[in-house]
DNA sequence: CTGAAAGCGCTTACAG
DNA sequence: CTGAAAGCGCTTACAG
């Protein structure tokens, strides 16, 4: 069955991005063998099937899709075929064929953050029940990368795209969108366009954080948060003033920091608020990459300081204390998102909206610690 | 611009996966009217640049892939009709005239699962790094969706797979493998195929942490773990077993317990091997799931119960006992797997390979507590 | 330096 | 019930 001169290289694919060089691998060996000698190492087509079966490709076309009209026999001999010679559709022709091409793109921060598991995850939920794949990448923050990402997307021409931003300017979509790509951004808005997005209640759910460690006796609360460029930090900060604002308490300048939530610069903010004449009796921390980190920094302080941290995280219920978050439910940010893309896609869906989904107070301790003085 | 009687559906899209039924929309609001008119809401093409820029089909081809040969006057006009058009060249169409997609599948099991962020991450820095785009998917640890999704992406022609298998027969890929999809396994074993695979030395790990406890005086140590079906599971309890034999302590099958890793389950395992005239006074804990929910438990007891878990967990350091852990590399364990996918791509790499990557034991007290009685 | 023709593997529209 | 032809949007191989 093996044809001596198959090469394991598709035709043309000289300059495929993965060839580092020639092999210098005896050809015996080599895990090229074990292709198939048709068409120098190509897969069958319809087209061989067709000629195995002495049909015409039409009628392979219609058993390979289940369509009617072929009568019992003629289906036998091309399933016979199919099998023969290990047949599968080429779903990449199928689609650039018929246009759509049944997938869809994630653009995110980090696969590796806690957060956006849950996240990715109902999106790719949402994308099976509608028939479609899920194609993603990280930007890591980096508005260059998020933008080469999401072209790259589009240029494999996905139905549509949902979009964790790092940057704040996504005019580079707009020809995207105006030739049909459906596009929601999730967990910050969209910048300078006018898209779908779905968020969490951000400021309300600081806000709420930060007054319920005003209702337990604290007036010198910290806030630290990601950096301010970043949307979330900044509503974030925007619910932190208002609740101090509202308890007629008037915010420091040193009981802010703002910046990359790096443990190495977390801590030191942490730690500058901590000491001094007047230190802070509470911290609100800005998102879970944060909170654990200072979580850390209070275990080493001889003094009780309360906190409340953005984001659930896990264990936080058997650490002593206890930690009260404010938790989003990252889960129905992903599934909200989806489920409106797809209505984008079967265009039920009109006017571009801006979703905002509730947080909740979760009290397990830490927030209710009175002020230490 | 616009065109009247533009669709936002693409030409023939009538069977999308995505269409539910018609609009009741009047057209002045649709989304629709967003596209431009130019063929039925279709993109430009190469065609379309070329008419515009007066020039042949395969000169446009030329700028935009940069290639040589073109007259700065040339180029710039085309460049002005891509401008003008909007034109984004389609990565699908080209894709299947070269033979690679630059794309690979990634399977696994639950993206909401901590274990996993990092190991998909790791694939995905590794697949960037080649040019190539990640599609992926979750099992869910159901066999068939497995094999479902593996084939879907096999259909769509990813250059290679990535699989963390659910299932323990992989005799359905042997085609596609055959045919030239590059594939590797990580986390558990391929079943029934010859393929790479990339593991973690769960029976030594196990084994390690085991003896461990050993070490520090318990005798009596229970194993609570996954499904015994789920290589990881078994290979864990074939450690625990080693330890115990090494150690002359006889097991007894109350010490035992395989299943499902849901809090309900795991929670009475727990209580059972902990109740009684002779509790265990030590726990191994199959994987991070297990861990957490044994923690909640070891948490309600009054007496002090040893803990070492497999997988390690957030925040492990920060719980009164900081939790004793026999560590996985996850990021180690995509990479390597991710680069033996692209080894194979270039035709480096020769027979299928089994590589089993070290764990290490981390202790931080729940380890060390000698046993109660 | 430039372009017309053929082809990648399918589906569509149409004719028998 | 069945199939030949044209086309999806590109690239390849070739000729000027």
């Amino acid at each position: 069955m093996l044809d001596a001169t198959s090469s394991y290289k598709p035709t043309g694919s000289r300059s495929s991005p993965y060839e580092t060089g020639q092999s210098i691998v005896p050809e015996t060996t080599r895990r090229a063998d074990r292709l198939p000698g048709n068409r120098y190492g190509n897969r069958p087509t319809m087209k061989d099937v067709a000629a195995r079966a002495g049909v015409g490709l039409k009628t392979v076309s219609r058993v390979v899709n289940g369509e009617p009209g072929v009568t019992p026999d003629t289906e036998r001999r091309v399933q016979e075929a199919i099998e023969a010679l290990g047949f599968r559709r080429n779903d990449s022709a199928r689609v650039l064929r018929k246009g759509r091409t049944a997938s869809i793109g994630l653009v995110l921060e980090d696969l590796a953050d806690p957060f956006y598991g849950p996240l990715s995850r109902a999106v790719e939920e949402v994308a099976r029940a509608h028939g479609a794949l899920l194609i993603n990448g990280s930007s890591a923050e980096d508005p260059d990368r998020e933008q080469e990402l999401a072209l790259a997307l589009c240029a494999r021409r996905v139905d549509g795209l949902v979009v964790i931003p790092a940057g704040d300017d996504h005019r580079y979509l707009e020809p995207e969108i105006r030739a049909g790509v459906a596009t929601v951004f999730v967990d910050r808005p969209a910048g300078r366009i006018d898209a779908d997005v779905v968020l969490s209640d951000n400021y309300g759910g600081a806000r709420d954080g930060v007054a319920h460690l005003i209702a337990h006796g604290h007036r010198r609360i910290g806030f630290i948060g990601d950096m301010p460029r970043i949307h979330t930090a900044a509503e974030r900060l925007r619910g932190y003033r208002a609740a101090m604002r509202d308890a007629g308490i008037t915010v420091e300048e040193r009981w802010m920091s703002l910046g990359a939530t790096n443990p190495e610069r977390v801590r030191r903010a942490a730690q500058e608020m901590l000491s001094g004449p007047d230190p802070v009796t509470a911290v609100f921390t800005g998102n879970n990459r944060v909170t654990v980190t200072v979580i850390r920094v209070l275990a080493e302080q001889t003094r009780r300081v309360a906190l409340v941290g953005f984001d659930d995280i896990e264990l936080a219920d058997l650490l002593q204390p206890g930690v009260t978050v404010v938790a989003q439910d990252a889960a129905a940010l992903g599934r909200t998102a989806a489920e409106r893309l797809f209505r984008q896609l079967d265009g039920t869906l009109l006017v571009p909206e801006r979703i905002e989904l509730p947080t909740r107070l979760v009290t397990r301790g830490s927030g209710e610690l009175p002020p230490a003085d």
